[in-house]
RNA sequence: GAGCCAUUAGCUCAGCUGGUAGAGCACAUGACUUUUAAUCAUGGUGUCCGGAGUUCGACUCUCCGAUGGCUCACCA
């Protein structure tokens, strides 16, 4: 490793009194900066590597350890943990995927090395050259005979044993927590799975995967409010897109046929154990196909993924045991509900009697609220939360659902339905709507509610209906939350604990 | 947006009826060449979240604020 030969010069900053910070007059900090300090005034500034010859990791050096025992490898990571037992030390080296045990004495390593070695901290990220071996307690080990500096940590690491707790130190410093909690890395590690084995899943079957705009002049394709942004240069509000349906909808139009996007959506809205303002959508659309085609798909999508990723389809959510192999159970909105309220909505022929039933068994409801509304309403109040093994919710009310296509037994109704398992939604699909003039007048009435105040309802895309009178051939499309999917496997309780950087307020 | 709860050392947490604070880990010094939450000895950790008030005296009581958690609302 070069070194700069000024490197004898500098002072540490912190001596000038005059630049010492409140945080510098702590212990440790003041400690570690003054270790920097030495370092760099004996030409050893460790921020002055740029590489180190790694060859192997932690984790192999486990998985192989039979052709390994007795053989040189280089590996480089964090110092987490130390005993130091005078001229010989032991500590653990984490790196991407692991850790093993690293034995440090001496007699290999020079009295002068050794010495530096000593002055290391935890937390301080170094390359090291060594043997692998078993110790008399059995534990496979790297005999160092060499050990680098790679870069210093001028901070202490929260505690080792009870790790970071503090759930806002968390998440604000999600980098701590992945160093000092190995669940979450696994968390994460699993989250890039799914989404692999995903993408594997559908490029197996044809899929062409797209981007969309997430910035646009009109926020379609769900029921949300937007944030809004604004382009300086053409001087106009834009929006942060909801869902990217309206755009794969125009590519089946365009030919495309299979087409689906994995990514980001922006819902101006609450935030929860469930929610959080932006999240990852997977939408797929398929030419040719209808819903029913989709519960299939969902069925061997989701079951074929935990097989893959975690080996089987019977899991545990918080608790509760889960089977997601196929088949799931198929049932309607209205049979759901009869069974769970003894209320026949089939039977109910006005909007009114909808909403005194709906108030007879005390589901709060608007008092405006249409037959459909008044059945989704009893639906996930007093059903949804009701289904916890894998179950496709059939057949929703029109009103709800502005981009799906009516069944033709029933005006009502829609062609579209929703996976629900332990209770909660985790996607929706449908038989897409590709009638234009029957699009219009959904649209139509969309903006008659956004117009009546609701803000939440969608906003009439006019390119949209032009595309759809060019000819979209029948389709079925879907949608599922990536995030409460990595959820589902990982067994998280929140979604925060799926997502990196969960949604903070920022601290004043 | 509402209610409840929390915030004390770098981290994890104690702290009684109001008398200006403790433990473990981490850190420092010393001992120790197979330890693994290493061990042993010694040592110092501090804007008690911020502000105001009550009081002779506030980590402790009251009010306001900040941040977080939970529940509800919102969110198909």
């Amino acid at each position: 490793m070069q070194q700069d030969p000024q490197a004898g010069t500098p002072l540490p900053d912190h001596a000038d009194p005059v630049i010492l910070t409140e945080e510098e007059l702590n212990e440790i900090l003041t400690i570690r900066r003054d270790k920097l300090a030495d370092l760099k005034a004996r030409g050893r500034d460790p921020f002055w590597q740029v590489l180190y010859p790694v060859d192997n990791t932690t984790s192999n050096i486990h998985a192989r350890f039979d052709e390994l025992e007795g053989k040189p490898v280089s590996i480089a990571g964090r110092i987490m943990s130390r005993r130091i037992m005078g001229k010989a030390s032991f500590f653990d080296l984490h790196d991407r995927d692991g850790k093993v045990q690293v034995y440090a004495r001496i007699d290999a390593l020079g009295e002068e090395v050794y010495e530096e070695f000593k002055k290391m901290d935890l937390g301080d990220l170094v390359g090291l050259q060594g043997e692998v071996f078993r110790t008399h307690k059995g534990e496979i080990s790297v005999k160092a005979n060499e050990i680098t500096l790679l870069a210093k940590s001028l901070r202490p690491l929260p505690e080792k044993w009870h790790g970071l707790k503090d759930v806002d130190l968390r998440y604000r410093q999600r980098y701590l927590d992945l160093i000092v909690n190995p669940e979450v890395r696994r968390t994460f590690i699993l989250r890039s799975r799914i989404l692999r084995e995903l993408r594997g899943f559908l490029d197996e079957r044809g899929f062409l995967e797209v981007e969309t705009p997430i910035l646009g002049t009109i926020a379609g394709g769900a029921n949300a409010r937007p944030f809004i942004t604004h382009h300086n240069t053409l001087d106009m509000d834009m929006f942060l897109r909801i869902a990217p349906e309206l755009y794969l909808k125009r590519l089946i139009v365009g030919g495309l046929e299979r087409v689906y996007e994995i990514g980001r959506n922006f819902r101006n809205e609450g935030i929860s154990i469930k929610h959080n303002p932006e999240f990852t959508a997977f939408e797929l659309y398929e030419a040719y196909r209808d819903y029913n085609y989709m519960m299939d798909f969902v069925e061997t999508l989701i079951s074929t993924l935990a097989k893959k990723v975690l080996g089987t389809t019977t899991i545990t959510y918080q608790g509760t045991p889960i089977e997601l192999a196929a088949p799931w159970r198929r049932a309607t909105t209205l049979q759901l509900v009869q069974e769970a309220t003894g209320i026949d909505f089939d039977l109910i022929e006005t909007h009114e009697a909808a909403r005194k039933a709906a108030q007879s068994i005390g589901v709060h409801i608007k008092p405006d609220a249409t037959w459909g509304l008044v059945l989704n309403e009893v639906y996930e109040a007093r059903v949804e939360h009701t289904l916890i093994q894998p179950t496709f919710v059939i057949d929703f009310p029109v009103e709800i659902s502005p981009l799906t296509k009516k069944k033709v037994t029933d005006a009502r109704l829609t062609e579209r339905f929703e996976v629900i398992i332990g209770g909660r939604e985790y996607g929706c699909a449908y038989s897409e709507l590709n009638d234009p003039i029957d699009q219009k007048e959904r649209f139509l009435d969309q903006a008659r509610r956004r117009e009546a105040g609701d803000e939440e309802a969608n906003m009439m895309d006019e390119d949209f209906v032009t595309a759809l009178e060019y000819g979209m051939p029948p389709t079925g499309g879907l949608g599922i939350g990536i995030d409460r999917l990595v959820m589902l496997f990982a067994d998280a309780y929140s979604i925060r604990d799926v997502l990196l950087f969960p949604t903070m307020k920022s601290m004043k």
